[in-house]
DNA sequence: TCTGCACGTTACAGACCGGTAACACCCGCG
DNA sequence: CGCGGGTGTTACCGGTCTGTAACGTGCAGA
């Protein structure tokens, strides 16, 4: 019995999992973010896994395919940034859109890479990759639970909210990439707020 | 006294301009925008441009300093758009805001890739890439210059409306890549109208 | 103890990339 | 006519990339 594996078995899984398969999605994760999916080569991944290539083509039968599987994982981790958001605030819709807006800000601050989804469609450039499909899939699901949310809220007009929502902050992270912290995307919780403040009014213009 | 020149010479340069330099550069930016800066080799830059890599590097020292120019190429584009946006509406600010909005919306019409300065900065992932400050230099050189409209309008705050905007239009632009023209973008002309219009009453809310 | 399986290691293939060297060519200009 | 600069051509270098082959190893479970 080598220490390795009872350490890992004895507290859970904090530090770098066990299986070579999750350490790679981790790391992978970790590096296409930094360096951007070309920039960076399986072999590179391999080795911050700990692993070697070879596994990781046993597990994976092409670079694309751990791309997508990368993709899954940002899936999953915005799902659970939905349940724990919808969790805070079970009865008060408008309240879960306020702290939609500051979480969006907050992730944004410590992150000097925007969304990996948009990051991979804009360097995916062409249109018949496999991991286009689930950006697509997973961005419409996004927007859609953003319009569920304002329309549970009874927003004026919640499809309308939801999609300038969605541009906004699609837009913050993409300018953070340009310009840095310091520009527009600087007074992102400000600028939600007073769009959601504007479609919160029955009508205030004929 | 060729034909090729005179031909040029006689209707200014609408098909592949002469010399080998414009002609790089033209293929450079079509080709960046198609495949990405990162899809795309010199080789075949300077196929597509009728001529060889050797010219290429004789005009351009390397591939970074290329793209540089071509993104400088861009700015001259970005900066003819802003011209002929104040000389058709000199005296009425708002009208140019809404046109602005309009011609934002046009280009996104026909392009499938969005902004050629964000999608650059979103490829060239490592910070100290030459191209970054061209980028960070001209995207808020645009920001102040929306800003500056938005201020001669007399707009309620015209640097929150002018970075409300920009983060969209930018947002539009990065979307329509994840989930094509029919996602959140299709309405980016009522967003920002709606928007503009929130900022031109003098103060709703208390 | 034996067997099977996941994993590690090394080496390699084949392609593409950015960038350079050397040389031939053509054409305008003096 | 000769000259020089911009251009075309070919070949090449060294590196990196994805992906594969072949073989060795160590552990787990029967």
């Amino acid at each position: 019995m080598t220490d390795t594996i009872t350490t890992i078995e004895e507290h859970g899984a904090p530090a770098p999992p066990a299986r070579p398969r999750e350490r790679i999605v981790v790391q992978a994760r970790d590096l296409f973010r930094k360096h951007g999916i070309r920039g960076i080569g399986v072999d590179a991944i391999a080795d911050a896994a700990g692993t070697n290539k070879m596994t990781l083509y046993r597990h994976f039968g092409s670079k694309d395919e751990l791309v997508v599987e990368c993709l899954r994982k940002v899936a999953e981790d915005i799902e659970a940034m939905w349940h724990a958001l919808e969790a805070a605030h079970p009865d008060d819709p408008w309240a879960a859109l306020d702290a939609w807006v500051r979480h969006g800000a907050e992730r944004m601050i410590c992150d000097r890479r925007g969304c990996d989804l948009a990051n991979a469609a804009v360097e995916l450039a062409e249109a018949d990759h496999p991991a286009r499909h689930v950006i697509a899939d997973l961005k419409t699901a996004y927007r859609d639970r953003l319009a569920d949310l304002c329309r549970r809220a009874g927003a004026r007009d919640a499809d309308l909210l939801a999609d300038t929502l969605t541009l906004l902050l699609e837009g913050a992270r993409v300018s953070r990439q340009s310009v840095g912290p310091e520009g527009p995307s600087a007074r992102f919780v400000r600028m939600g707020q007073a769009i959601i403040a504007t479609f919160r009014t029955p009508a205030p213009s004929p």
